[in-house]
DNA sequence: CTAAAAAATGAACAAACGTTCATTTAATCA
DNA sequence: TGATTAAATGAACGTTTGTTCATTTTTTAG
């Protein structure tokens, strides 16, 4: 009863991973103890912290962890897309973005919940860090809404305000998305592409009933973010 | 150093439901102690169990106020608007709809927060009745939606993932908004009123460039559900 | 082959947890 | 006025918390 045969310490390190993932969305980091975790591993609580110092730094793993590769995700996705045409219009950009953004939200459901929920839950300094990467993201689509404006083929009154109700829209989707549910995936992929595409669409020339909000682009607070590299 | 002069319990209850949920929105339930919900309130702990005989009374007191407060509150905001012409068309209900909610949340950011957050923190009795009066609310979303494309003044792919993208994007606001941001609430509540009355809007006779999301209304699985009362 | 490092155990730590209770004081009611 | 009830105290209860540590076993390195 000390350490078993034929265990490599990365194994244990992932599985703990997994484990503190799975019980952090369903409870809450804070209503989660390091017993527990223990438990759902396999092993003793001791045993945690040859691999993590603290709880915190579980959850700061994770968290990073996941930022990091949707980051990565969305750069290798649209890498190969574009190579064949370079930039693509932002029309194109915006509905690859939400196949992607869906996609990706629906496959891994507990990530994107813990990294929006337990934000709360980092120190401040690990907080800075996952804000920033969060931003990143954000940014992503920020510049493709005002590349749409500039381009007339999107209207959107506000860059900033748009941009965080799309993607309040588009995560709101793990929230009630079950992998046996009455929609497949593909399915779910379209309907948003229709509300996203639409809720931004270019008015025509011919105006469309009811429509009365204000057209000001309000192009001073529409300034494009550069993405910031975090090391 | 016993009863203070001139204290009636119900200040106290009132008191400590604030200090809760100003406490519990920052830091979540399980990250926060009876004692420091006794501190602010600026009593004992002993004290709290006085006014509610546990921790997750107080949580559920704090919902079921906030859940049901909404549902008159909307109630009434409608009541009074609808006496005139009796029920308005679908686009007129929806713009109204919209603007309620964003007032409301925006007035109230940290009951919404917490409604949202928590709910996983309900034990299980508590949660059945939060989430039918859930239900309840966004019931009255579906309903409206229903009757636009009954109307045909609405074009939605998917009745319930259409509320449930509206809902999610409209209760996102209050995890960006603050009280003395760059935008005011009426400037806020008009560029989601044009996103959603766009997201949802009817394609004219002639087509929108670059639209080929399904039309099929799916009108199966659109059926109206009935309000339940909640006892 | 032997010494060092890696991986696990399980007991132990002090602190904090939700909750209870005897007690004290103020308000209310007979 | 006197008895009862309401509101608060603060100590105490038994758990549970995150974390540490001496110890044991396995793997790796020299």
């Amino acid at each position: 009863m000390a350490r078993p045969a034929g265990i490599k310490g990365e194994q244990t390190r992932q599985r703990i991973l997994a484990s503190s993932l799975a019980l952090f969305a369903r409870s809450g980091y804070a209503a989660v103890s390091m017993r527990e975790i223990a438990l759902d591993v396999g092993v003793g609580a001791g045993a945690l912290y040859n691999h993590f110092t603290t709880k915190q730094h579980i959850l700061m793993a994770i968290m990073e962890d996941h930022m990091r590769t949707l980051l990565s995700a969305y750069s290798a996705s649209t890498y190969s897309a574009s190579t064949k045409v370079g930039r693509e219009d932002a029309q194109t950009q915006l509905e690859a973005f939400v196949r992607f953004h869906i996609s990706y939200h629906v496959a891994l459901p507990n990530e994107v919940f813990l990294s929006y929920m337990e934000l709360r839950a980092l120190e401040p300094e690990n907080f800075k860090i996952i804000e920033a990467l969060r931003r990143n993201y954000e940014t992503i689509l920020k510049d493709i809404l005002t590349l749409g404006v500039q381009q007339r083929q999107m209207a959107c009154d506000d860059i900033h305000v748009g941009a965080m109700a799309i993607l309040a829209m588009l995560t709101g989707v793990t929230s009630w998305f079950r992998q046996q549910g009455r929609l497949t995936r593909p399915e779910i992929e379209s309907i948003y592409i229709s509300l996203v595409m639409r809720s931004v669409a270019a008015p025509m020339a011919d105006k469309i009933a009811g429509q009365k909000a204000r057209q000001n682009q309000d192009q001073n607070n529409n300034r494009t973010q550069k993405i910031m590299p975090i090391k």
